[in-house]
DNA sequence: ATTTTAAATATTGTTAACAACAAGGAATGC
DNA sequence: GCATTCCTTGTTGTTAACAATATTTAAAAT
């Protein structure tokens, strides 16, 4: 079998272009010209096409028929739906975790947060929610709340946006460590099967993570 | 200006397939050839395509890579989940919609429900759920929540998939009266600005509405 | 100089042909 | 008779050319 399947050339495309979003080699609003980009993958514009749509359908792209895609830009107004969003999805995850957790993936939740107190302890700065270890510990309760749909929604539209917003705001978020001591809440919480106030938790958490980022939007604007 | 838009032909495509899924014209597990599609339509295999993905992100259609594309077929996991995921989405929707509720929009919702009763009266078989009125009360109140991605979330993916989920097992739901008490109910909450009575009563709606669904589950299997 | 109009250019939408893959059936071997 | 292999057929993935739309540029008129 060659290395290079068939059916998935814009599957490596879309892989490679997510990536250069999320990581902000290609910026928010830039334009994402079709052939541009298929003369840069050395493909046709007919599997670019289905990696922007793919994209535009997760919402790291922005589509105006007969313009053309560009790198999505956030709106304050876009940035609050999606923390409220956000916040009544994990709050019921958390829930549904607390209630349904097995000994085996609330164990994987207290070495991963142990990983995390270590990461902290040796990066005092304070970058605790770059390199997805926030996403890591999030997503590991979306998996807990055994949900599929819940799962992929928090995991393949959300966290990207998320992440997309605060690249595009250059979010740093200095409380780290105190996201970390919340995190820790949460897991006692889930672990314990307490399942009211993991919700209540997690949902105060996310509140907290929207304030702090509110906090830094009043500054640098967003054009529509 | 024509009344055939150049860069739309997808557009009216996709339209007209959702049509033929949701009213049950394309069955739930039927194969969605392209190139039958594209002789139906006169047009060529790309829009086709288009709209083929648009609709596999809308749920409504399953993609297997070098397969081909059906009408999507629920699973009894997949069910349930979707309704879990509604009840957390909706209840917060009503929440919210008690918090934001301007007076307009309140109106609206009484009178949207003085139609039903009618309608009920009129036609006492009680298929008080079809027809989208049921959707109608439930989209009224996403957009009550001032809440864009919720209501898109609700509007264009989650009803959708619930519609072609009735439709795949044939669901008649003989519960007209009492849907339309809840609503009431729901309705009343929201205008007091009753948030917690609204929540609670939208969850145990769904959660009804998921009991009376799931009987009906255990009689006709779904394949995976 | 400014605004308006019109041509030129660049980009997206669509099409039809070609290439690669999957599925089913016939023929062959045991 | 049964299983396996190969081939045929139908379908999806990809490509390159064509059509239509948006944008930019330049010219012309006020």
């Amino acid at each position: 079998m060659s290395s290079i399947e068939h059916g998935s050339a814009w599957s490596a495309l879309e892989a490679e272009l997510r990536e250069d979003i999320l990581t902000g080699r290609i910026r928010p609003g830039e334009r994402l010209g079709e052939v541009a980009l298929a003369e840069r993958f050395a493909v046709s514009r007919g599997p670019v096409r289905d990696a922007l749509r793919k994209l535009a359908a997760a919402g790291l792209v922005s589509f105006l028929p007969n313009i053309g895609a560009r790198v999505r830009v956030f709106s304050r107004e876009d940035a609050r739906a999606l923390y409220e969003l956000r916040a009544a999805l994990e709050s019921d995850a958390a829930r549904w975790a607390a209630r349904r957790a097995g000994q085996e993936r609330a164990s994987s939740l207290v070495q991963l947060l142990g990983q995390h107190a270590e990461s902290i302890a040796a990066h005092p700065a304070g970058a605790y929610l770059q390199n997805g270890k926030d996403a890591d510990f999030h997503i590991v309760i979306a998996e807990m709340a055994q949900n599929p749909l819940l799962r992929n929604l928090l995991a393949d539209e959300l966290y990207p946006q998320l992440a997309l917003l605060r690249r595009q705001h250059r979010n740093v978020d200095g409380r780290g460590r105190v996201a970390l001591r919340e995190h820790e809440n949460i897991a006692d919480a889930i672990i314990n099967g307490d399942d009211e106030l993991a919700a209540l938790l997690m949902r105060r958490h996310i509140e907290a993570s929207w304030n702090a980022l509110s906090g830094q939007l009043e500054a640098g604007d967003t054009e529509k």
